[in-house]
DNA sequence: TACAAATTTGTAATCGTTACAAATATGGAA
DNA sequence: TTCCATATTTGTAACGATTACAAATTTGTA
């Protein structure tokens, strides 16, 4: 079980309940959900919460590295918690997203252009 | 030179001068434009086209396979002509797509949970 | 030429997101 | 504990990309 107080501090940035829960959700419901998602998730048990603190706090993260963003739909972030670096795989047809943790050794380090793989 | 009037016929879109005018740009430019930025180098040399227009002819161009849409973008959808399959590739610190015509053995005809890659 | 059908256009609406300022909560000094 | 400066949250309005929709224009054909 992690604790997401001490998780905050250590990455620069207050805990309050609002951003534990948010990041709590995002750490228990692998499902990339969007901002809107996150929101209609958490403002049952905490009915004042803003729609622009969802998005304050998923930037605040996202800057610290706690969250990843995924562009994968059109119109829509969606985010994840950061965790070891894998790939994902999105059917076009249905939608979904996969997470892939077996690694594509054709892929890494391979240098695109100036870039590198990671 | 391809004949995008004889392109749109084939596909069932009847070639009318915006819908040709569009197909070409986005032949001729292989930089995975956006509907405004298609629209911003359209509307000079038709200065009545209208972004709905734009938008619509994408859409159906689109569903008719002669396009392909791209959303490796935050909030916006980008569009590239159809033609072999390839790799994107995008830098997330510089923000450029690039495409990648080397094929990726370990990518190819890969099973992901009853999703196959082609 | 005339007219029905297709296409284009412009405006308004929608949705995700951001800007901004007011309201509230927090933590530390006195 | 009380007070206050600061940080955080909130709500509303604004914004940009996209879509809905209906009127205006163009087209192909009889």
């Amino acid at each position: 079980m992690i604790d997401f107080k001490e998780l905050l501090k250590e990455h620069g940035i207050a805990p309050s309940l609002q951003r534990i829960k948010i990041l709590e959700f995002l750490e228990k419901n692998r499902i990339h959900p969007t901002a809107d998602m996150i929101y209609k998730a958490l403002v049952r048990g905490i009915p004042t919460l803003s729609k622009t603190t969802v998005y304050n706090t998923l930037k605040a993260l996202t800057e610290k590295g706690v969250l990843v963003t995924l562009s994968l739909f059109e119109n829509e972030v969606r985010y994840e918690f950061n965790t070891e670096p894998h790939i994902h795989f999105k059917c076009i047809k249905c939608g979904r997203i996969y997470d892939i943790s077996e690694s594509f050794e054709c892929l890494k380090n391979k240098e695109i252009e100036g870039h590198k793989v990671l």
